[in-house]
DNA sequence: TATGGTTGTCTACATAAATAGACATTTCAG
DNA sequence: CTGAAATGTCTATTTATGTAGACAACCATA
């Protein structure tokens, strides 16, 4: 029962996945569960090659990797720094707001929009919105992000022309609430939430700024105004890495 | 805007992750989303090749650790054949029970104890359920499965000697829900869920059958008796690739 | 039963990842 | 100022991954 696990689970060879990269994977999650104490240090390469059962070499490529995500800095002649620690937290529930929910957890919040244009509405965005087949929505590309790191990447589906402004106001507010508020839309609430997790594919490695093997936390969600009319369904992909969600209920 | 996806894209080398892991990773999106159609065959390794730039030989060692999830087979002469598609959805809300969550979606539900014990509450225990430091608490350790196949490993806490027949009566039943039930907690609500996801470690790896790299969703849940007491803490990992999270708000 | 299309297996070679060792460079403590 | 301890860099070698081609085995269908 929990022997300090240190050395005891061996890292598997010929598995597709790089030793270097199990090991960043590890030393990633040690640094989130707190397992290297608060001085704020890495242990040495030696002590982490040893323990993981590798060479020094392998351990700095892993250290590297960890370096370029921007979670550690290594300083030649004093060791390695764990820059961060933690996730951001971004709380789901019946009031939640995209831009608010990450308040104070960062210092720049900044959401920005790559892109907006119109779809007849498919077979699968007419049932979750609860219209006709081919009703004309509006859609609405985002990337969000703070401190300058992307976090989110989503794409938003309107249930209909009377919010073609929806992404106009948005590209001045930077913000989905207040865009909505913009067009008549003084509250909305979430009805339901589905959450996956799964590999970033090619496009979103470079849009949120990944490598191969990242883990995006997707979301599906859906909106409904204050009578009930559902409104909204948004896609938003998080990295995983860089943020938790935290559910209300 | 949405050009077939097809081959755009192209795959990463010495990335850390080989190519037939990350052919891998597109194949299983791919039949998530459906995108090679209802007749249940794969096209043929051929054609897989061309689609992502490689050799016969990579696409087959990607096919091959699908078979070996038990996603898609493969026969000689006929082709490579989709097993499933879906996800297994587990609701997350208020009344939230675990045994109960993933009824219809499967033939044969069961839990499993790992096994119980006794702890003192750590710091964060501790200010999780509300309790002092130190206070005895009982562990329960459960595997969870659908159809022979693992789905998810829990360590749950339960604030108080008062719980101790709770392990007993989990193996005895199968279920959480009817444990709590045997020791006079006739109904308990969710207060907070977090949600997380990581790679999986190489103890996680073996317990829930995955192959290094895979993906896990984390839950980190609290739960109250009738009078808003917390009475459970429970950490849930879910294998990312047949778990989705539904959210009720 | 003949044919085309599919998966299965084998060999050979090219490229990338991991190991091993040596030594330079920097920082900090004494 | 010196030495211990840490990261940075280089070369060489071994092992794993990816490519290439050929052909066998099997299935469906004409």
């Amino acid at each position: 029962m929990g022997t300090k696990t240190a050395s005891g689970n061996l890292l598997e060879r010929r598995a597709g996945v790089a030793l270097w990269r199990q090991i960043a994977d590890r030393i990633r999650h040690a640094i989130n569960i707190g397992e290297f104490g608060d001085s704020g240090m890495m242990p040495p390469e030696m002590q982490l090659a040893e323990r993981f059962g590798v060479n020094r070499h392998t351990v700095r490529n892993a250290l590297a990797a960890l370096a370029s995500e921007g979670l550690v800095q290594a300083v030649q002649g004093r060791g390695t720094m764990i820059l961060r620690r933690d996730r951001l937290s971004y709380p789901i529930g019946k009031r939640t707001r995209f831009s608010e929910g990450l308040q104070g957890q960062a210092e720049r919040i900044a959401f920005q929009c790559l892109g907006h244009g119109r779809v007849a509405a498919g077979a699968e965005i007419a049932e979750t919105l609860g219209i006709p087949v081919g009703t004309e929505c509006i859609t609405l590309e985002t990337l969000g992000g703070a401190d300058g790191v992307p976090l989110s990447r989503a794409s938003h589906v309107f249930a209909g022309v009377e919010f073609a402004d929806v992404p106009h106001h948005f590209e001045r507010y930077g913000s989905i609430t207040r865009a909505l508020a913009e067009v008549g839309i003084a509250d909305y609430t979430r009805l339901s939430t589905d959450v996956v997790a799964r590999h970033a594919q090619p496009d979103e490695l470079s849009e949120l700024k990944l490598s191969p093997g990242a883990i995006l936390l997707e979301t599906l969600a859906v909106n409904a105004d204050g009578s009930g009319r559902r409104i909204q369904y948004s896609r938003t992909r998080f990295s995983a890495d860089r943020i938790k969600l935290r559910i209300e209920t």
